[in-house]
DNA sequence: TATTGAACAATAACTTTTATCGTTTACTAT
DNA sequence: ATAGTAAACGATAAAAGTTATTGTTCAATA
């Protein structure tokens, strides 16, 4: 029945508090769908084919929102401006996932196991970075 | 001897095919000297004060001058736009670092060893991202 | 069904980065 | 040492990505 295919997304906006309405649900499964790493851009391009009277900022605004439900996810915290690395140790980084603030963690103490196994299908690999993710000190204390 | 201590910035230079610039110099020297994962604009802000005239361009322009050379990496091949991650099941990364495309690889694939150990001073660690980076089989063959 | 706050579209503003262009500077070969 | 040439520079416009603002519409609740 078709009543019972939106059934699961009122729940989702009703355990987070948020209204149902037909912009965000139509982003909603256009999302789902999606496969890869869309740009906001690009879920927008889609969304529009269905709802074209749809604005980019609605489109940003919900991503948000679902990124922030846990809904989905952001591929990387370090999306932004350009960071330099002044640490030539080898290191990896700890990023908080509040503050986005980075910090390094040299190779032997992050401990990472024995890695470089496979490869994927013709890819050459040259390193690998790894991202501790979590919630700093500080960002515990201030409860954000 | 003063003299001496420019000799590793020109050796620097003729590797890569550069010019050897006032600029280009004090942009490194001071590069060098700063700690963390500074923005092209906290270089800038820096640079400044020994280079009032330089221009924000001429900064950019020669950081990625650098990380092309290999003189210094980015912190992350991620920045740039969002990107949302659609899928849902655990798994971590595999970036090119020519094209930058970001394909999946599973978390048993990945073969990731028992990292999951030590905690960085109150630190709260929520997961691990690792990317793996190298380059694409598109690209090796282009030679990009 | 009326009320009220949230969400919406349109668009301006802001941030970060790149491109353009005329001028200056560094490199190379005289 | 100097002239010619290509690279680099500064200034600034433009592009790309994102957020903020504002007036209007719509969803949730009573």
């Amino acid at each position: 029945m078709l009543v019972n295919e939106t059934k699961p997304f009122r729940e989702l906006c009703r355990e987070n508090g948020i209204a149902v309405t037909h912009q965000r649900q139509v982003l909603y499964e256009t999302m789902k769908t999606m496969h890869g790493h869309p740009s906001p851009e690009e879920v927008y391009a889609r969304v529009k084919k269905k709802v074209p009277a749809i604005s980019l900022a609605t489109v940003y605004k919900n991503i948000h929102i679902f990124v922030e439900s846990g809904v989905f996810r952001e591929v990387s915290l370090h999306h932004g401006s350009v960071r330099v690395e002044m640490n030539g140790e080898p290191h990896h980084h700890v990023v908080c996932s509040k503050c986005r603030k980075i910090t390094d963690i040299g190779e032997k103490e992050l401990g990472l196991g024995a890695t470089r196994r496979r490869l994927p299908d013709g890819f050459m690999v040259e390193r690998y970075a790894v991202d501790v993710i979590g919630v700093c000190a500080s960002c515990q204390k201030s409860g954000r």
